[in-house]
DNA sequence: CATATTATACCAACCAGTCGGTATAATAAT
DNA sequence: ATTATTATACCGACTGGTTGGTATAATATG
């Protein structure tokens, strides 16, 4: 019966979370491959058995991270909403709720690599920019039905804003470690909010 | 009368100069002291005979790099503007404009190291949340004074706007070292300052 | 048996920081 | 004015520890 991880997770997945917990608080570079190995509970062999460097775990990790926030998304319930403007909103609103929640990391790795690594990784870079722009598509096809449906008297360029929706939240998670005050997460997305309203 | 320094800059401004440049390109944890000195041209032992770690040399740094800027935004033409909303306003333009100049460094050492060192080093995380207020509170006295002379009809809570606007700034960096198209801020910035408009 | 997983031991390079010392110049004492 | 004292700027070797990474072997697993 018990043929497969019944007590603990396969290694690979352990150092998987332990990176992305570690990553996500002190980013790449002060993240050492010791440190994660300790808390997965592993030996550096088995780390090195899994990834063939520390750069090929962060990719990994970084993956991971992001397929993790996009399964989340979709099958939140704000995404049967019927009409795209509210569904929009909805995911503002669904955002604030859950920067509200202790156990959601203030942090997005996606916004960690692309600071910290854009101008010594490469291909990590690239990566940052491919997740950004897959995230963006997903925002701008609400936007453009949207669009569609209600037809606003002002051009509207989606594609840019959903590159702005992406902005407030880096930037809005980036003044949250500063200041450590949780309340800029709603005040912040509020006006977002109210700005896509205005648009439409 | 040519007393002092005639030449070339003092040792410990060369060291801040370079440590800026490299902590803004790839942040703090990957910039090390050796190569610091490397590319200032100095010792290490010149190195900790001006700082005494190099987390204060961080802090140095930060606070260097938040006066140039502020100096920067003092001294701009459009700081002359008299109509506050304007000013705000301007102060926008100002930003898209100084992100198309090829010197300036696209990247802000306050919010790379709110991002890379607020779990670790708390007196930094402590500085830049302080930066940020400040910053923030130069631009709710132009909101304030906007308000006063316009009266919008809804309420404006002039503090959040201020770091509002600042969470825009900082978001959009992160997006164009992923992206490294510069149109980001234009089109960014673009939509903050149609939000401003839209509120008074 | 063979393959996957884990551990141990090790490495060279690099890390922040220390140390003892020198060269120079300003200041004080004679 | 000359000498003694002190402070500043700087150097480069060195330390203990950490880094990412490797080589090899033990242990599971199928």
């Amino acid at each position: 019966m018990k043929t497969k991880t019944q007590k603990t997770q396969s290694g690979k997945v352990q150092l998987l979370e332990v990176a992305q917990r570690l990553m996500l608080a002190k980013g790449y570079t002060a993240t050492s491959v010791d440190e994660i190995c300790q808390q997965a509970d592993l030996s550096k062999g088995s780390f090195f058995h899994y990834f063939e460097s520390k750069e090929e775990l962060g990719k990994a990790a970084l993956d991971g991270f992001y397929f993790r926030q996009k399964e989340g998304m979709l099958q939140a319930e704000f995404r049967k909403e019927a009409d795209p403007l509210k569904r929009v909103e909805s995911l503002i609103d669904f955002l604030i709720q859950a920067f509200k929640n202790p156990d959601i990391p203030k942090s997005c790795l996606i916004g960690n690599f692309s600071q910290e690594l854009s101008e010594t990784h490469p291909e990590i870079r690239k990566l940052c920019a491919d997740h950004f722009a897959d995230w963006a598509e997903s925002v701008k096809s609400d936007l453009d039905e949207a669009k569609t449906k209600y037809k606003p008297h002002t051009p509207l360029d989606t594609q840019s804003i959903a590159d702005y929706l992406i902005a407030v939240i880096e930037g809005t998670l980036i003044l949250y470690k500063a200041k450590k005050d949780i309340k800029i997460f709603e005040k912040n997305l509020g006006h977002l909010k109210l700005y896509v309203q205005s648009i439409f």
